[in-house]
DNA sequence: ATACAATTTGATTGATCGATCAACACAATA
DNA sequence: TATTGTGTTGATCGATCAATCAAATTGTAT
């Protein structure tokens, strides 16, 4: 029973958490959830007051998981500072072949759905942004002096966030990893021509050297 | 009357438009519809035979619009073919400001919400995208030699929506226009490299082949 | 004026929605 | 043994969901 020794408040949260990525939250209803995590009404009201209180529940999930599943297995492949910022997204990549580009960024599509309907919801989601950005400008700073020094590199990792967000929505909508590669290449690309620039210490937009 | 003379189709279609961009496709009820439109349920019934059926006819009507609400606006302001991508983009940022960041692109939240659950739905967002890039693939082929010549200019459009869509996700789950405003600059800053690059005419580092 | 098609009306359907609650089970503590 | 605290059960609630349909109305052509 490696499955239901899980404490119900668990498994009602990983099962919402499956549902809602694959779903949405409102074609998610109450009832399925209830009958995947094999949980009665009564046990989830139990827990959670409401239904909303079981998505921040699961959005406080994402941030305990953002480290130790989205961060640390990229940060292992490379000690390179910029090496991980593009390991981190060929996770997602690699994450959109394995569900043939149906289920994209959890958060994303959370964020579309509902980051007008509940305030509580959308503090929440703004703070996982936050979490993944803070990550990456870690990176960013740890790339020291390759990287122009007068660069932004707070905007910068808000930017790699975009990329990484318009990519994934873009090969959803295609059902093709190709968008959300071609958009990886060109921000390699744009990281490619920052640090040409950094190591001729000079200006990034007006450098046009000999 | 300058309401009411509008045939009862369309008074669906563009209440519908408007109810699914402030509030989602699942989250709008048909009543709401029906309600706002001024308009009974049988009425509906009438001309689209399901709640989807609308939707689809919403698309087509996005569809009809970009030309002359989005492309044609930025196209007026500048004969200079990079200037009008960002004068496009430009728009974009002014609706987030005008919105407050409250409601972002309609067809980038359609496509998070629903890509998956139905197929036709899907291929319309997929024509949406595919629309808005060729449009801004023409502007850089009309850009000509300022842009390196081995540029791949179709990777390029899909990255400017990407950036576009990514940005006004987090400006909306932020409800900033900050992260919008920091992406297209990083853009620009992209774009100003690529430009000195094309004026070169000996780039290495902005070669993207895909 | 008549006939026929196109559109509108609104009451009503069954299904599903999120949520409630009194009753019950089981342990730990007194 | 009695009591208390922590979960669980499942029938049931009213509201809302998308959708239906026969009847009434309007428009148009003859």
């Amino acid at each position: 029973m490696t499955e239901s020794d899980k404490s119900t408040r668990d498994r009602l949260i990983e099962t919402a958490m499956r549902l809602f990525h694959e779903q949405g939250y409102a074609a998610t209803g109450v009832s399925t959830i209830l009958r995947e995590a094999g949980v009665k009404s009564g046990s989830l009201y139990y827990f959670f007051p409401t239904k909303e209180a079981l998505l921040l529940a699961v959005l406080d999930r994402y941030m305990e998981l953002l480290e130790p599943v989205i961060l640390q297995p990229a940060f292992e492949a490379t000690p390179d500072p910029v090496g991980r910022i593009f390991a981190v997204l060929e996770g997602y990549r690699q994450a959109l072949i394995f569900t043939q580009c149906t289920m994209g960024c959890p958060i994303g599509n959370l964020a579309l759905e509902l980051s007008d309907t509940y305030p509580e919801v959308r503090e929440k989601l703004s703070g996982l942004f936050n979490a993944w950005c803070k990550a990456i400008k870690g990176c960013l700073d740890a790339a020291g002096d390759r990287l122009p020094s007068h660069l932004n590199r707070e905007t910068l990792s808000r930017f790699i966030l975009t990329v990484m967000e318009g990519g994934m929505m873009q090969s959803r909508a295609q059902r093709s990893v190709e968008p959300y590669e071609a958009s990886i290449a060109h921000l390699r690309d744009y990281f490619d021509q920052l640090i040409a620039a950094g190591a001729a210490k000079s200006s990034v937009a007006s450098d046009v050297s000999p």
